[in-house]
Order: structure tokens, then sequence, then C-alpha cells
DNA sequence: TCCATATTTCGACTATATTAGAAATATAAT
DNA sequence: ATTATATTTCTAATATAGTCGAAATATGGA
């Protein structure tokens, strides 16, 4: 991932209301979820909302997919991956910097 | 950590000068830098240094401490520690994330 | 074809962030 | 005391981001 490519996701995620898109589209899994279903949840317009799913759209974020009259937005789970892997590398170089094994049940 | 902070510093580095200061912090590792010294090796002038360094410590990613006529800067490795916690656990939920142990040559 | 629903795009506005020179502050050296 | 160096704060300007109603677009169903 390039340092552009990092800063753009940072920037994605980096607003309150785009990271509770993003986590709840992350705890919906593989299914994804409507714009409609995300706002209601949210409560938030769906002209903001768009906005913001354009914003992690763009930062690789999320997938779009349409679904007949619906879209289907999913979390990119790579691509969260490589910001994860981007930011281990570079950002705690040498240090004891892994809370992963320490915080994740799945490892 | 809470959501607030996760915003606050996840902002932080979503910002290419910004980024570029904090990864300068954690090469130099645990003796810091001056901002003099982080100036001229990013060719940036003192008074936007300073800002984005203000920024960095408020969300807790970078120590001052005053030594003499100099100020260090440090990498706040805990708190870098914490932001990938925060996302590991919250951002991949039930997902193969952890990319950390594949990618870090310390595990 | 016409209508209803889902969603985006447009537009105008407000708010926040970034930049960098100049002035101010802190400390050390002479 | 005075001067020099390191750094921050101030200030004003520019630039970028966020909000949301209204209009436009896409699709499915009657």
């Amino acid at each position: 991932m390039e340092e552009k490519d990092v800063v753009r996701a940072l920037a994605a995620l980096a607003q309150a209301a785009r990271l509770q898109v993003f986590r709840t589209l992350v705890v919906a899994g593989p299914e994804g979820l409507t714009p409609g279903a995300i706002a209601e949840a949210l409560e938030v317009p769906a002209s903001t909302l768009s906005f913001h799913l354009k914003e992690l759209a763009n930062a690789g974020l999320v997938t779009q997919e349409r679904e007949g009259r619906y879209l289907i937005y999913r979390a990119a789970f790579e691509r969260m991956n490589a910001l994860l892997a981007y930011l281990t590398e570079n950002c705690c170089q040498g240090q004891a910097c892994l809370p992963a094994a320490r915080n994740c049940p799945n490892c």
C-alpha cells in the first residue's frame, strides 16, 4: 500500500460518522448492507450518508454492488488488512508494537 | 480507547506531512528528535511543523519533553498500540484480518 | 406507460484544517 | 546584561471537508 493510499484510508476513517458506517458494515459482514439500512441504523440523512459512502469507496475501504433496485455496500476487508499491515510495519518499527495477538480471540 | 480518541488519532495520522513526521519519530525510536531535526529532514517551515506536532501531541501520538534549550518529541508507542488494537478488534470482526503475524518480523 | 422506491448528485452554505511569515517566549552562551 | 538559537504562538489568508434539502437518476412493479 502506498503512502498516498494510506493517508486516504486513514482520512476516510478519521471522521465519527464514517467510522461508524464502516464499523456497521464490518459487523454486517460479507452480506453487506443497503444505504437505506445504514441510514436507518445510524439516523443520518440519505444524502449525507451517500457522501460518506463515496469517501469510503474512494479510499477503497468499501465496495458497492447493485442488486436490482438496491445498492449493497460491503467492508473491503483486504484493504483494511493492508492498512493495518502498513501501520504495523511502518509506525512501530523496532518496538514491541503488536497488540493483535494479545487482543484478538482468533489467534 | 474510546471512539472519540480513535477518531482523533486517525485524523492526526491522516495527513501526509503529519504521517511523515510520525514515521520519522518512529524510526528515531526512544531517543526522539528535536523539531529542528525534523524540520531539516522533512524540509518544512518551523511554524508549520509546530502546528503538526501539536496535532499529534493532542492526539496522544507523540510526547514532548524539554531538554534545555531544545524540545524532544517522541512517538508514543503505547498509544499507537492502542489504536491498532482498536482497529483490529472493531474493524475486522469475525474476519481473517490479522496481518500482524504475517508482516512483523518480531513475532 | 406511469408510479413508487432507492439512491445519488447538485448546490449553497457552514465549519474546520492547513500554511507560513512575523512576533513572542524560553533557554543558553558570552 | 546582551545576544543568539530553538521553538511556539499569533494572525490572516487560502483550501478542504461536512451538511442536507431539493432535484435528478435508476430500477422494479402495477
